[in-house]
RNA sequence: GCGCUCGUAGCUCAGUUGGACAGAGCGCUGCCCUGCGGAGGCAGAGGUCGUGGGUUCGAGUCCCGCCGAGCGCGCCA
């Protein structure tokens, strides 16, 4: 559409009707009203400035030079200056066909053209079970992931798993003292250390597995111990994430980043990108300290290694985007974080670019714009309520809300669906009472689902009645008919919009729209009518192509699409 | 103090990258359907888009100030 209006301002231009100018940004959108066409651009109203023209005319100028045929039936110049666009009701029925074709990919696109993105998200620390607030980066990260797949993008779902580092340490400290105390030892959780009643269960489950196996608690005792409660819990978080219907990929280990790779002569991945970013000139030594010097302008120097020599976990974090972006090659890399680790973004894109960009000289990466395809997706915190009631969130004080209790008292489809209404901008509360509801009014995915399963239903009544989808799909010219594959048409744009402003919340929104016209078709037309048998299949074709948008949307979502309720 | 995010209908929130009279769901009022699944459909009431300036042909959307809410500013992760 877009391409159709820069040829027809080219042409006003050729046969100067317009006088000629540098390229301008065609503006292409679809208008709020009806009335105002399927698309709308408002290029003239741009433009009059630059020519020194009335918008309108050049609207008209432009609109005379678009051609009208089979896919734009209609162009019309309205004031102040847009140009309306009305596509062809013919070329609108047959697209039918295509969602027909397209059973499992309608709304793909190939904006993506085959890149490689990589989606990292979750990625808490294994020392406890993932709380509510987890479950909302594990629903947009997913979803997300979903959408960039759809829009032609090869995506890795990836954790960053962080078991290296002083809070893994921690956790082994309180597993040890829980452990022992399991066996009537004298031992203290340590200062600082995992209260949780999960740290007793696990203690409890090793014990119970591996009887006095670690009791000696000397050196080896106490790592086997220690990465024996953090295989479990890993396990445990592997667990809650598929429950939720979240699966990775990868699960990215940060202590192989300290360990020496051939492919790196030997070296480590962490040595290698301190040595680019040394060699780089972004490194200053102060306090006994080494510090990253930041080129960012609103960040400061942060440290990366303590004077006593251990790496930060932000140093672990510079090797880690060095691992995804010089070795492993992707082309874009999108972390879905936490609101709270905002102040990590501006440090972590400055040190992604120098460390990809040193290695870039040495030719140890590709040409690729250094750092510039790590984005960051930042959502900001659920609150979680019962009724009047604020539960607060921590892993400290063991007074916990579980994403599993959560999940198992509410449902995947709802946890998804309410996790994903809100854009990730925005707070949100959860309110468990209101979740748990069994008013299905409470619930709009049940709204979606339920317009899917009447799909099903209805291709059952016919093939009982012995029709079939089939018949011209040009019989549908009813307005709901006709409202319903208008929105059946708009899932490939929604996909772009989405994929480009990495806005996955959108979808709730969309399957609302997609199912109040599918309701608003089944109540004002037919479907299965052996009296108009021709008709009758035409409509099955609709509603086996609105069966398809609604279960592509829905699985988007990650939201089952059920035939029954 | 500095930085990030948010402030839109009684409630919960959208608002497609600055467009044509501000939207949805729930709640409220009234009406419709003795039809393939009523977990419906239609209509109505309800909003100075926190506030004051600015940019623009045009601002809920962009810029600045102020007010309010959340989060972050560690040799923690």
């Amino acid at each position: 559409m877009r391409a159709a209006i820069a040829a027809a301002l080219d042409d006003a231009q050729a046969r100067g009707a317009l006088p000629r100018l540098p390229g301008a940004e065609i503006a292409v959108e679809r208008p709020q009203k009806p009335e105002h066409g399927d698309y709308a651009s408002s290029v003239a109203l741009r433009l009059a400035g630059t020519v020194k023209r009335r918008p309108l005319d050049v609207a008209q100028a432009i609109a005379d030079s678009l051609p009208t045929g089979a896919l734009i039936a209609a162009v019309e110049v309205a004031p102040p200056g847009f140009i309306n666009l009305r596509l062809a009701p013919d070329w609108k029925r047959a697209q039918v066909e295509a969602i027909l074709a397209a059973p499992d990919s309608w709304g793909a696109i190939d904006l993506g053209a085959g890149q490689r993105v990589q989606v990292e998200f979750v990625s808490a620390n294994p020392t406890g079970p993932l709380q509510v607030g987890n479950g909302r980066g594990a629903v947009l990260g997913d979803v997300l992931a979903g959408v960039l797949e759809a829009a032609g993008y090869e995506v890795e779902r990836e954790y960053y798993v962080n078991d290296a580092g002083a809070q893994v340490r921690i956790f082994g400290e309180t597993l040890e003292a829980r452990y022992a105390q399991h066996f009537g030892r004298a031992a203290e959780v340590p200062a600082g250390g995992y209260q949780g009643r999960y740290m007793l269960e696990l203690a409890e489950a090793i014990a119970a597995d591996r009887g006095e196996e670690f009791l000696s608690l000397d050196e080896p005792a106490r790592d086997a111990l220690g990465a024996e409660g953090l295989r479990r819990m890993l396990d445990q978080i592997r667990g809650d994430l598929a429950l939720l219907g979240v699966e990775f990929d990868v699960w990215f280990s940060e202590a192989s980043l300290l360990a020496p790779r051939d492919a790196l002569d030997g070296r480590s991945a962490y040595e290698t990108a301190m040595t680019y970013l040394r060699d780089g000139g972004h490194v200053v030594e102060k306090e006994g300290a080494v510090w990253f010097a930041s080129s960012a302008r609103d960040d400061k120097d942060n440290v990366i290694v303590r004077s006593s020599g251990e790496p930060t976990y932000f140093a672990t974090d510079i090797a880690y985007h060095f691992d995804k972006f010089a070795l492993r090659g992707f082309d874009r890399v999108i972390d879905v974080w936490g609101a709270d680790h905002q102040g990590h973004v501006a440090r972590t894109k400055a040190a992604t670019a120098a460390v990809t960009a040193a290695a870039r000289e040495d030719g140890d990466a590709d040409d690729r714009p250094p750092g510039d395809g790590l984005e960051m997706l930042l959502y900001q915190l659920v609150h979680l309520r019962r009724g009047d009631e604020r539960v607060r969130m921590s892993k400290r004080t063991g007074e916990l809300v579980t994403l599993r209790e959560l999940v198992e008292e509410v449902g995947r489809d709802v946890t998804r669906y309410f996790m994903l209404q809100r854009s990730a901008d925005a707070q949100m509360d959860f309110d468990l009472e209101l979740a748990t509801s069994q008013d299905p009014k409470q619930n709009p995915v049940s709204y979606v689902q339920y317009a899917h399963a009447r799909c099903a239903s209805i291709l059952r009544n016919g093939a009982k009645e012995g029709l079939q989808p089939g018949g011209d799909v040009q019989a549908l010219t009813g307005p709901t008919e006709l409202a319903l594959i208008d929105a059946m048409l708009r899932l490939p744009e929604l996909v772009e919009m989405m994929a480009t402003k990495l806005e996955p919340h959108h979808l709730t929104g969309y399957a609302l729209e997609l199912a109040q016209d599918f309701t608003q078709f089944y109540g004002a037309c037919r479907v299965v009518n052996g009296e108009e048998p021709d008709l009758s299949r035409a409509r099955l074709k609709l509603t086996r192509a609105a069966q398809i948008a609604l279960a592509r949307t829905l699985g988007l979502m990650g939201v089952s699409a059920p035939d029954e309720m």
